[in-house]
DNA sequence: TTTAAATACGAAAACGATTGCACATTTATG
DNA sequence: CATAAATGTGCAATCGTTTTCGTATTTAAA
């Protein structure tokens, strides 16, 4: 079907035997330059392709990086998993990419496929119903190179990237609080989240240190749907002690609240102003009014997981991933949302 | 490291051969019911997983697919993306994603890697830049299974999906007329593009079926620069002879008009009128004033295409895939940015 | 009762690469 | 000149499956 030439036929092209050949395109010091030379072009002239299956099945590696989001359709995800195959592709790697949807059963499912070796290493951000964490315990102690960004696992020992989740959030808040607001609420997807606890910490101190009290009414965990957590937004929005200001931990919530907020009458940001992590920095700048924006570094992210991964499987005796965590700050970047003209 | 038992290991605890083993868990005839149930069940009790590498090998195909986008931060791929998953899921098959970021050389990169057999069939949108499509045919010509949806490749006799891309660029432009346009430009990515080429010239026959003729200065082809491409939008806006309507032939092109409009004077839609293919329809709405949008159905596209592969990959003694050309209709939707209330 | 057919299983050869080992030839050393 | 070392190459095993044969046993047919 698609395969063309293979190591055999080619060594019967050259008259030399299949281990010559491949030592020759492997670059051995056994090999002869003059032999080399001739391997090399005649495996170039007959276009020969290594089969990954026979090589992987032989090395035991796959060249092959599997990649698990919770979706696909987020800046903030697109741009990481830009940044992770920026960094493999260079070592000729190659990705295997699964959505989970949000959907924990879908991520065991996906994990336990992965169990058979099919990638060589898992790079993740955890479903946002995922408590249950076996299927990745289960995974970690096999030995599997595994490693978190953003929504990690905090009880698996292994490397995690996430961005300064606490302090972002206390500096959200802390903005809102400045520009006059004293009744904040708190969007989160999902309270299993180390995301939304981290943040949500950072949003309490943050009121706290103000001398604010938190309000539990305030504190608003959204589902999937996006016609229904737009209603939720909006009746919160409309009920008697409605907030004046929204710190959101999640781009998609943003968005929710800027439709709730045209079901009202409110304002932004006379009326309530908003924060929000928000990857999509075009899009933050056209809202109407523009958004202030938490920005985390996504592609940065990416390329940090793949640089760890590499180092760890494509040089030789590598100690398994440390258990560490790694932050890299986000930026906060302050529109129209927030500020009052 | 991460696998755990074979089909030897688990013959041995069976006291079985591998052979039998490899029949009872494929539930061959030849295999009494009995040694069927001993196999499986101690096969779930240890744990088998087959090596995807081995069976590979040995049949060769390797239950992957790859996709090749040419980029991923945007909703209409990723829809696509999802809509292939979901179907190909379903199947056991995995998703390789590589993005060219609308470059042709690493488009032929990835292309000349996936030669070699480690996915069963390619699915792809071309990058902005192709022009030379040599990697492809060459592809194709193997016998490679592949199919393109939206950035086709009209040269290559295999199964392409698009919208009906002439129609609804006939469509939107035709509306903006109706609305008052008579100077109306067209923004495109590349002039290389299928889709470019179909909707230049709905849009083309819609102005001189409404008597007007279309003025070279107002075909804006775009680079990949968002900066460049809102000043360069902006630079249209305030000539001389600036256009009244912008039929926007990609989503990314309707993003930098409103970016370049908020640098001018110009107001949507007394001022200007806009109609945009775009896939986001939750940020099409939220757009100020909301977009018209011509939407394509990303995520049945996605479906499509693989459905179309999973019944030539699964099924026995499947025919090439057939030169066709298969339309699925986008729907224009009307909002703010056409309509002067 | 003999023979044919069906049933259930095992031995071994693929698939296509890598690699430890053996071996022949050449070069260096005493 | 004899021996040791270095060099270049081939043989065959291996990775973990699937599958073609072959064969032993049981069952059915004559």
């Amino acid at each position: 079907m698609s395969t063309g030439v293979n190591l055999k036929e080619l060594a019967a092209e050259l008259k030399l035997s299949p281990s010559t050949v491949s030592r020759a395109l492997n670059d051995s010091y056994e090999i002869s330059e003059a032999t080399k030379k001739k391997v090399i072009s005649m495996a170039e002239k007959l276009n020969y392709q290594p089969n990954p299956f026979a090589r992987s099945l032989r090395e035991n590696k796959s060249k092959t990086i599997a990649v698990v989001i919770p979706e696909r359709m987020s800046s903030f995800f697109s741009k990481v998993v830009d940044g992770i195959e920026e960094i493999t592709q260079q070592y000729g790697y190659h990705l295997l990419v699964y959505s989970t949807h949000e959907d924990v059963d879908r991520e065991k499912r996906i994990v336990n496929l992965l169990m058979n070796g099919r990638a060589d290493a898992i790079v993740m951000s955890v479903s946002s119903q995922t408590s249950d964490i076996s299927h990745l315990t289960r995974l970690h102690e096999r030995g599997f190179p595994l490693v978190f960004f953003d929504r990690i696992c905090a009880d698996i020992p292994t490397t995690k990237f996430i961005t300064n989740d606490y302090e972002s959030a206390y500096e959200g808040t802390k903005h809102l609080i400045q520009q006059g607001c004293r009744k904040i609420a708190f969007l989160m997807l999902s309270k299993e989240l180390s995301i939304t606890k981290d943040r949500h910490r950072g949003y309490l101190d943050a009121l706290s240190h103000a001398g604010l009290s938190p309000e539990p009414g305030l504190n608003l965990t959204c589902c999937q749907g996006e016609e229904e957590n737009i209603e939720a937004i909006r009746q919160m929005l409309q009920s008697p002690d409605r907030p004046d200001g929204i710190l959101s931990s999640v781009e998609k919530l943003a968005l929710a609240t800027y439709h709730a907020v045209r079901r009202t009458d409110l304002k932004i940001p006379q009326d309530l102003k908003i924060v929000s992590y928000f990857s999509n920095l075009s899009i933050a700048g056209l809202l109407t009014p523009s958004l202030t924006t938490i920005t985390q570094p996504a592609f940065s992210i990416g390329e940090e997981c793949a640089k760890l991964l590499m180092k760890k499987l494509t040089k030789p005796r590598q100690p398994d991933l440390p258990n560490q965590l790694i932050t890299v700050p986000s930026k906060i970047t302050m529109r129209a949302s927030t500020i009052v003209v």
